[in-house]
DNA sequence: CGAGGGGTTGACGCCGATCAAAGCTGGTGG
DNA sequence: CCACCAGCTTTGATCGGCGTCAACCCCTCG
């Protein structure tokens, strides 16, 4: 699922590709992160210049279709993920075959953090949920650049508890309450990820928005669809949706204290 | 609600004290990390004998009773907590006002992590479950011993995913597909966490079990009676419970692929 | 003794799961 | 170009689980 091509040049992804650049995001390869610029909100920001010199493995830079797989819990080639844009979805299967969006990360997050301290495998799949670009940083690179960097460690831990935020957060907003409320609380979500004007948005498979707010498909449907109705929710452009915030935030609180 | 008497030699917890010992858990008052017992377990595993001898604020040992709070968003001094034993609940409230357990921790987590990288406040309240004793560690504490020895990021960082793996497991298990199922799964995760002798359990009050499960009391009393009933659940002292685990993992299961 | 808190049980109604069928879309091949 | 199909979304009908409200029990405490 996950193949390089010549000495670790080129990523292809679930056998999509396109040609990206790392600065103008056209080029596909090998990052240049002296020259990211979007390295203020990344995992690396705080390290110098000269950090990446002598990397023995390369970082790839690489892009990734709505469905794409980055890794799952049965991949064997360890290594860190960089978001640079685009969403990901993060998968748990609990022990009893139950399966959840857990997580939902966007530019500047990390994912696969976990093998840092020792996990010998992924503990959720992650999935492409908009068109992603990301950088791939082998595990091993990442533990010499943290064991040379002490300050890297300060980013990981800032990841991980942002993440651990994020997850209080899908609890009480995503996982609680009526249908109503969490698909509201999941939109204005979303509007917090949106990198477009006017907060615009673009949808989820249903699939998706089912997964992340423990329903099922058509009750998703119902709500939205009601949604649209009331125009909280109004289309400004193919697959693009303006949301009435103040509206959703009415909705999400009423039947709180 | 944490009042220090003389020069930070006792701790009071919500009116209730007891007098403990920080190696045979009698003595309350200044912790002697480098007879810890049980620190290989703890956060400063890792850490060399001599790194207590120059901390300038005092680590206390503290004893909490059931329904005492170790800290809430309120609090203004600010430090980390290291549980030696019981369990601590965290509650977190939503935007939009609504409150659930989002967190269970036992002997070994350390709360109150997220004042490390920058928080100037908690982000959930911290409240002793069953009676808890925990190290009292100052934020400047633990940051000078952050600066000092590096080995201690370490142990965050895997605090903290221990933390995220979790939370994932809480999502997928406690927050997913029907009520008995998920009381099933919160009496499997009270097994996990058991001290005692085959695996006993002291149940937690219906409305924890309530915050945990997001549902109802009501329903969970019923489930739980339900379970008792079938015997899956009985009484074996006061206050103490056998589980039958084979049993819970299949309703854990029941409409699972 | 009564008051109050937590747990249990019952009756009822609604939300949302389930099953089923019908639009809608893009892709494929004739 | 259209017919056809697969996959996704939408909508409807039905039913069960669980939230709600209420009563009652038990225990502790004043």
């Amino acid at each position: 699922m996950l193949c390089r091509t010549g000495s670790g040049k080129l990523l292809i992804m679930s056998g999509e590709t396109k040609k990206t650049c790392c600065t103008d995001r056209r080029w596909l390869g090998r990052a240049d992160c002296r020259r990211c610029h979007i390295r203020h909100m990344m995992l690396f920001s705080g390290l110098p210049e000269s950090a990446f010199d002598d990397t023995l493995q390369p970082i790839n830079h690489l892009l990734t279709r709505p469905g794409g797989v980055l890794f799952d819990v049965t991949e064997t080639d360890p290594a860190i993920f960089a978001i640079r844009r685009g969403l990901v979805k993060l998968q748990h299967t609990a022990t009893d075959g139950a399966q959840r969006i857990v997580r939902l990360l966007g530019p500047g997050s990390a994912i696969g953090l976990e093998l840092l301290d020792g996990a010998r495998r992924y503990r959720n799949t992650a999935i492409a949920v908009s068109e992603v670009d990301a950088c791939r940083i082998p595990l091993s690179t990442a533990r010499a650049l943290q064991s040379k960097y002490p300050v890297l460690c300060a980013q990981v831990l800032r990841q991980l508890q942002d993440q651990l935020d994020l997850s209080d957060e899908w609890i009480t907003a995503l996982s609680t309450g009526p249908a109503r409320e969490r698909v509201a609380n999941l939109l204005l979500m979303l509007v917090q990820f949106s990198t477009e004007a006017n907060n615009d948005i673009e949808l989820l498979p249903g699939e998706d928005m089912a997964a992340i707010v423990g329903t099922t498909v058509e009750t998703v449907s119902r709500v939205v669809a009601s949604l649209k109705r009331r125009q909280l929710l109004h289309k400004v452009a193919e697959g693009l949706y303006r949301v009435d915030e103040k509206a959703l935030h009415a909705i999400s609180r009423e039947d709180a204290g």
